[in-house]
DNA sequence: GCCAACGTTGGC
DNA sequence: GCCAACGTTGGC
């Protein structure tokens, strides 16, 4: 693929952490239990390549901390068929007709300092991420001039 | 643990 | 189709 889309998202390290993608059989998961339609949205426009901040909710602090790569573009996520998911499960979804798809993605690397949000917040090429702009947006895009504000600030010292 | 924001559900 | 009630996310 030419050049890849940027997206972020969110995960609550107690329930699944970037260090639990890192170690995960060939470092892929499979990023399941989106229940949102706009976030449904953005993970079927994602496109095999493309590239993923791994941001920590509820954290302290709450962070990007690491990219991951899409490996496999959406498909139907089959725990919203599986009655024993208390949280996935979806009495709604038809399997000729799934509601909801996954996608899987592959660990790339851990930021070499996190980026906070009172940071992305603080720093004007970053604050009007959807990170800050949508509440409760668990999968979002990212466009190029963030990205790479974003990553810069990982490479340099934490700030004073 | 609280609660604001906001998406979803269901009564009408 | 409106909108109140409800449930969840996620910062603090």
């Amino acid at each position: 693929m030419a050049v890849p889309s940027y997206w972020l998202v969110k995960t609550e390290p107690e329930v699944f952490s970037l260090d639990d993608l890192r170690r995960a059989p060939r470092q892929t998961t499979r990023w399941d239990g989106v229940r949102n339609f706009a976030a449904r949205g953005h993970l079927r426009a994602m496109k095999k390549g493309d590239l993923v901040f791994v941001y920590h909710s509820n954290a302290k602090p709450s962070a990007v901390v690491g990219i991951a790569e899409v490996v496999k573009e959406a498909y139907p996520d089959p725990s919203q068929f599986d009655r024993k998911d208390e949280m996935g499960y979806d009495p709604k979804a038809k399997r000729d007709a799934p509601t909801w798809v996954t996608v899987d993605v592959r660990f790339r690397e851990a930021l070499p300092r996190p980026v906070a949000l009172d940071e992305v917040k603080r720093t004007p090429a970053l604050r009007k991420m959807a990170l800050v702009r949508i509440a409760r947006l668990s999968v979002q895009p990212v466009t190029a001039a963030e990205w790479n504000a974003a990553l810069a600030l990982a490479r340099k010292k934490p700030p004073a």
